[in-house]
DNA sequence: TTCCGACAGTGGGGTCGCAAT
DNA sequence: ATTGCGACCCCACTATCGGAA
């Protein structure tokens, strides 16, 4: 943990980013009460600039990542004589203009000045600018449309950066919109919320669009610690013509008591081989014979064709052949 | 009394960088 | 040169506890 006296650009502090629970969109009657934003697939980012044209980039977890995202650099002096923290997302677009969290993997955690440079201009980043917490003092206390306001007033816009509008109220129509442009959902924020760093604050409410999927159960791993004994996940396949493609783990969303279930579901079908046709890249598998289906919820597909931030839903004996 | 927020602990996919092999 | 592992990024969820409602 960084000392809390470290600071960021004077004048103004390093502070923690403010988070969103999950939940459904806000009620169609209240939603004059909300304002309406894009969820961007990326990397959390906390722009603390000290107003002499430099800045500083400061990741969710408090890391320092100004010098991994250079393109970002002339964002410093755009803010000239007004020093001030703002806060965004940093995205990697793809060729039709959507987030690539895939392709922005890449940037992330890349120090070498060389390999970050050839790598800003293959895969140039774009910061989505949403709020703003320090200009001329501290705007925590402000209400979310004022602080957007100052935020519009600074006009902040270059080839690496934005500050796109919010929709104040219109919920659906925003999540419609998401969907058609290919982004992770809608994140509903209170226009009367005040900023409160590192509060995960019901007033800020994500809604991700999400998939779901049958999986036939061919193995397991074990758990760890206060699961060591138990599955610690199961491994799901999908039926195709060339047989049982692997399409990757699940282990969250499971109970103690549904990894006590499936124990014994799994203990009486070992199989002493993979049933998946695909290799499966994992440390200590147990295989089963694929039988066992299962309900699971999923973001997406990664380019390596496996579930994207997979959750156990539940097991479908409807579709289970335990005979 | 019940409910909610914060925390710790467990699970996932993926990339990079470095130490061990 | 290859491999394994931890550090970062993104996350969802379970289980627990203490304090607010």
């Amino acid at each position: 943990m960084a000392p809390t006296a470290e600071r960021g650009s004077a004048p103004y502090p390093l502070i923690r980013p403010m988070l969103a629970t999950i939940g459904p969109l806000p009620a169609a009657v209240e939603e004059t009460a909300w304002a309406f934003e894009a969820k961007w697939d990326g990397a959390r980012c906390i722009v603390n600039t000290a107003g002499d044209g430099t800045l500083r980039l400061i990741t969710r977890a408090g890391n320092d990542a100004t010098a991994t995202y250079p393109e970002l650099g002339p964002l410093g002096a755009q803010l000239r004589g007004r020093p001030a923290v703002l806060d965004g997302e940093v995205v990697v677009l793809d060729a039709r203009g959507r987030p690539d969290f895939g392709l922005l993997q890449r940037r992330m955690g890349v120090v070498n000045p060389r390999r970050t440079a050839r790598l800003a201009m293959e895969h140039p980043v774009h910061l989505v600018l949403f709020d703003i917490m320090y200009l001329a003092g501290s705007l925590l206390g402000a209400p979310y449309y004022e602080r957007r306001s100052i935020l519009a007033g600074l006009g902040l816009s270059g080839p690496n950066w934005s500050a796109p509008a919010y929709v104040e109220g219109h919920g659906r129509q925003a999540w419609e919109a998401s969907l058609q442009g290919g982004l992770e959902g809608v994140v509903a924020k209170r226009l009367t919320s005040a900023y409160l760093p590192g509060v995960r604050s019901p007033e800020w409410r994500k809604t991700k669009h999400l998939q779901t999927l049958d999986v036939v159960i061919g193995g397991w791993t074990e758990g760890h610690g206060g699961l060591a004994g138990l599955p610690g996940s199961v491994l799901a396949g999908v039926a195709e013509p060339a047989g049982l493609r692997y399409v990757g783990s699940v282990g969250s969303g499971l109970s103690e008591r549904e990894r006590q279930e499936l124990a014994q579901y799994l203990g009486v079908i070992p199989l002493d081989r993979s049933p998946f046709v695909n290799p499966v890249d994992i440390a200590g598998p147990h295989w089963a014979e694929p039988r066992l289906v299962a309900e699971v919820s999923f973001t997406g597909w990664t380019s390596a064709g496996r579930l994207r931030h997979p959750v156990w839903h539940r097991l479908r004996p409807d579709l289970t052949r335990l005979g």
